[in-house]
DNA sequence: GCAAAAGTGTTAGAACTACACCCATGC
DNA sequence: GCATGGGTGTAGTTCTAACACTTTTGC
């Protein structure tokens, strides 16, 4: 091959356009277990089986917009958190055509999550350690994501999602046992968090787990935005 | 709108298709300078300007492998580290027509690149600190990439990867000195490095750099892959 | 013999782990 | 009054950061 048309070949190239999905894993929490929401897959192949929540990016959005837009309608829920996690390429990883899908995950506070939308999508939130088979490659996305997850947990105070505005100290103590699938000793991790100084301390009791009551706290998310910008600025090893 | 037809704009709504492109973003390491490889893009828009490596997926190729094609091509090294970085998909982040790109950045041995190359594809390595505007959004790549390279850098021995098969740990702390962009403390970064206990010290020494000569190390590659399924093998704090 | 880079050890502070008992209250 | 979950402190260990002098050898 001559150097020009090895040149050719590799920049010149027509470019060949393909179907670009968005997938989003979607992470909730409730009564001490981490979920994640799927859906009856819509389309083929494999409609009908249990997928991520998903679809076609669009040539006038972009994929920030394109997963915003298939999140809000699955959820009910603006201006959530959402993460871009890894672009899934594989030539067969559809078995209806060429796709390439990028995937987002994103922890919704289920407060906020409207339940009615369950019925008219035909989806449900399931334990995550309950997964079932997914459609295509989702299982390794759904894997991915927490994986994600667990490394953006020691570094992002991620309660400010997934809990409600006021939570108790146990509570937050089971969600990072959730996410770890792991036992942490409470003496240790409320040292640990208390000592990024994020948490506001509450005169209320919430009284629903125990006859003592736990005290309520909540994010002071004027100073993590203050100090966001400064990477450091939480920090949980785990 | 009807239940229905939300279903329908969501979930059944004709996939558009769309360019996809890969950009990689090449770190090399030459005297204790990390560098960057771009070279003049081939193709309009900005036909002329410096860039990224990148070139469009075709329909019979995964993301892995357009990105390793084209790498192998600029580089002339084959079996080279490869890391997907993010999916690029603002509407207009490519001002000849929707593209969306994925970006992956590669960490080179520059014993092993092809000098010759640099003239066939009028490429160049750049300094990191003194990277000139680039076409498109690359320089918003190349950033992500170094913050991408950094955290790497703590939990991955990419040593491995820009240094030669034997190096000093002189050598290696000017590796990471270049990434962080901070002078370190030798003492304490030879006992952070050697406690991972990746290293094997050889009875050499190189001595292009000082009368007395520094011992050569080499990396233990049985040991790291005996034991790279556990993410924990390497970790230098930073 | 001296300049230039390589090699080496200690100490004080911070962070982490492990661990057990009392408290408040609804029943 | 007792069962249940919530709250709290200490001691030993490990990790980290700061810091300066000696060694080697080509010139």
């Amino acid at each position: 091959m001559t150097t020009q048309s090895k040149v050719n070949n590799i920049f010149y190239k027509e470019g060949q356009k393909l179907l670009v999905a968005v997938d989003c894993i979607v992470f909730g929490f409730n009564r001490g277990k981490l979920k994640l929401l799927i859906m009856e897959r819509k389309i083929e192949p494999q409609k009908g089986k249990w997928s991520l929540i998903g679809g076609f990016v669009q040539k006038d959005e972009s994929l920030d917009q394109a997963a915003y837009r298939i999140l809000q309608a699955c959820t009910g829920i603006h201006d959530m958190h959402l993460d871009q996690l890894y672009a899934f390429g594989e030539v067969d990883r559809d078995t209806g055509g060429r796709v390439v899908s990028v995937a987002y995950y994103s922890l919704i506070n289920l407060e906020l999550f409207e339940q009615e939308l369950l019925k008219e999508y035909n989806a449900k939130w399931i334990n995550i350690d309950d997964i079932p088979e997914l459609a295509l490659d989702h299982n390794k996305m759904a894997n991915s994501a927490l994986e994600a997850l667990q490394k953006q947990a020691s570094i992002k105070p991620i309660g400010f999602e997934l809990l409600p505005e006021k939570f108790t100290l146990p509570q937050l103590q089971l969600l990072y046992e959730a996410i770890y699938n792991r036992k942490m000793d409470k003496r240790n991790f409320q040292k640990k968090i208390l000592k990024n100084d994020l948490l506001i301390k509450l005169d209320e009791k919430d009284k629903s787990t125990s006859k003592k009551g736990a005290y309520l706290y909540r994010f002071d998310l004027d100073k993590y935005s203050k100090i966001k910008s400064n990477e450091d600025s939480f920090y949980i090893k785990v």
